[in-house]
DNA sequence: GTTTATTTTCTAATAAATTCGAAAATCATC
DNA sequence: GATGATTTTCGAATTTATTAGAAAATAAAC
């Protein structure tokens, strides 16, 4: 038994995620130009490819509209995000957010005033855990 | 051109990442043992192929010992853990560790006490970039 | 209604990631 | 130095992820 099917979205499957997370819905052709837009040139039957992939995987859905497909997303980013950093939590940092937490302002990353708004942003939910 | 190669350690080869960087040198023996420990069973001869991997990868070295090999990793668990975690920074929260911390405090992977602790950590953090 | 442009369907190829068995090499032991 | 146990080498298979061309379908335009 070889590799497992990811669990979340791949690297280009989220590309393209953004770009419907952002605006949709969208057709291939639109897809595939937002996508040349941020870097990413494909081929547009294999923008076809992955969109019906990810239409089997539950991550779109698609309906035609004249000759082509329309393309927008069924699942969210928000819970989307929280899926992916969840698994690396438990993967890269033994299950603890703490540690990763250190492993980011330990690392460059991140700013002085990007840290004092975490800090309230920090305050801000423990007052609500608290209400 | 398919997938690009990755420039971290994968899955499997974290895991193994990580039974030597709790300690190490290991024979292969060793690891498998530890790795079906952790859950993960593989036939002694798929563990050597990864592992002969990790090494042409630049993950580990190892040296000839008796009959058998002695693995043990040149690249350091925190440096691995801040590539991993600046990758997704960038793939999946837009480069904004802001963005990535909040995701995280939003979800449900964190308690009280751990947000209190990381409240500490950053004011730690702040004070020291003062200096 | 035939030509033309666009879009999709279908098929297939490639590389990475993971898996492992058969055979060869190695060392200990009798 | 033959036997046996352990280990490595070598070759190969499988699945995911990604890529895209040839052919078919579709709609528009004349």
């Amino acid at each position: 038994m070889p590799r497992p099917a990811s669990e979340y979205p791949t690297e280009l499957e989220l590309e393209i995620l953004k770009v419907v997370w952002k605006q949709s819905p969208l057709t291939v052709r639109e897809i595939r130009e937002r996508m040349a837009k941020l870097g990413r040139k494909s081929a547009h039957t294999s923008v076809i490819t992955i969109l019906n992939i990810m239409v089997d995987k539950g991550y779109l859905d698609k309906k035609k509209d004249g000759k082509s497909y329309l393309f927008w997303p069924i699942i969210a980013e928000e819970e989307t995000s929280q899926k992916i950093l969840g698994d690396m939590v438990t993967r890269v940092f033994g299950g603890s957010a703490r540690n990763l937490v250190l492993n980011l302002i330990d690392g460059e990353e991140i700013e002085e005033d990007e840290l004092l708004e975490l800090r309230k942003l920090i305050n801000q939910k423990v007052r609500e855990q608290r209400k």
